[in-house]
DNA sequence: CCACCGTAAGTTGTCAGACAATCTGACAAG
DNA sequence: CTTGTCAGATTGTCTGACAACTTACGGTGG
């Protein structure tokens, strides 16, 4: 009972990642996008059960997504008690911060060795987030997307897949405590011409100076790491 | 319900961490240490049911514990053909290499601002490497793991967990590769004297000199990049 | 002899149901 | 008001099952 369906249908690269992939990845993907618009509060219980009969799977799927969703820091398992969504608290936020410093700071030292691929994409990750800032259509949402994304651009100067999904994952975090306050500081997004200037100091060369792109940028992540702790009420 | 147990209740140091652990990593450390200790050779498929039957539990719980090593790099999954041991190559050398440098680096400018305690930890991991180098008695693996200890103090010099638990991630991608060849480089533990150059220059305050402590520290790395690349036959 | 194709076996991905161990909260007893 | 006990809820783990997919084998035709 097999008709014979497009046979060597040498599907050219399937379909979008999201179409294909693993239920367990759908699960976790799901979890995610609930998780960064707010629909989970910190603290909330992730209850296997619920969550399979909500979305339609079993419960070791959900199991496994819950899994990831663990492993990526945006939720924490305590035995026999389960699954709850992160608690950011401030000294995590004050780590995030120091470990992107380090990552994004390593990839600004790289500017002048990195090619010009990863420097126009530099440039182009930039333009794509002050042009949403300046438009005022993109969501708020999508500003923190295009903002985070921009910084990542930085760690891949480094040329390097490791230290590049290290950053994701702590964009990752930023954007679940984020999620907690979005409504807070939705207007806080002028930092466009902060951007450019870093980007401008490091198309002059200017890294190491004392007012240099180095130094910039731990004074732009020291303000960030300030506003968000500030944000949540934390401290 | 709290009979007063020892006042003061320092723990000693209760009981070792794999007493009560989850069945799950139980799994997971049992094939953590076979792979490391080259049991299990690098593209070694991991079939689940085999792995069930021989450890005693369920598929599920195999399959949990097949996505924490997938997750820490030790394995792939590849879709519908299952985990296999990670197979290193010499790109994924390097980018663990350029990983450690971004993040031993920055423990080693960190070092005047670290705290004692954390400064002492490094010269405390570096006496318990080279004595086990100089008193000959330690296992190849024991070594291994001393020298990557001391590495990993570096990065605790940064004050960041995170940073941290990356840093150890890559040390065990390193200890993998390293299980392919552990025959081949038995005797090649004669680092005791650069590791300890390393401190000295640290102690001394020369950090981003010419020859300060941070240039010494890429040399170092590079120089293992390449010893690993070429034991492993990789180029 | 070689290339091609269809079938069969094996493995993974996922589901359903079940049970013991443990945690939580409330209720009764002192 | 504290303490002990109990029932409900939830997790951790196991067993069994089935569809989808990959791979290997053997037959067929050029």
């Amino acid at each position: 009972m097999s008709p014979s369906a497009p046979t060597s249908a040498r599907a050219p690269f399937a379909s979008l990642s999201v179409e294909h992939a693993s239920t367990v990845s759908r699960v976790a993907t799901e979890l995610r996008r609930a998780v960064f618009e707010g629909e989970l509060e910190s603290g909330t219980p992730l209850r296997e059960i619920a969550l399979a009969e909500s979305l339609g799977v079993s419960r070791p799927t959900v199991r496994e997504a819950l899994t990831v969703l663990v492993a990526e820091g945006l939720a924490t398992r305590e035995p026999h008690r389960g699954v709850t969504v992160a608690t950011p608290r401030a000294e995590s936020v004050r780590d995030v911060c120091r470990a992107r410093w380090v990552l994004e700071g390593a990839g600004v030292r790289a500017w002048a060795t990195a090619g010009d691929v990863r420097r126009q994409r530099v440039r182009e990750t930039l333009v794509a987030y002050t042009s949403a800032v300046r438009g005022g259509a993109a969501s708020y949402e999508e500003l923190n997307e295009r903002h985070l994304s921009f910084h990542v651009s930085l760690v891949e100067l480094t040329g390097s897949p490791r230290l590049v999904q290290m950053a994701e994952a702590l964009m990752d975090e930023l954007k679940l405590a984020l999620a907690q306050v979005d409504r807070l500081n939705r207007n806080a997004h002028n930092e466009a011409e902060s951007h450019e200037g870093l980007v401008e100091l490091l198309e002059a060369g200017d890294v190491d100076g004392p007012n240099g792109a180095y130094e910039f940028l731990r004074r732009h992540i020291d303000d960030a790491e300030v506003e968000v702790i500030e944000a949540l009420g934390l401290e």
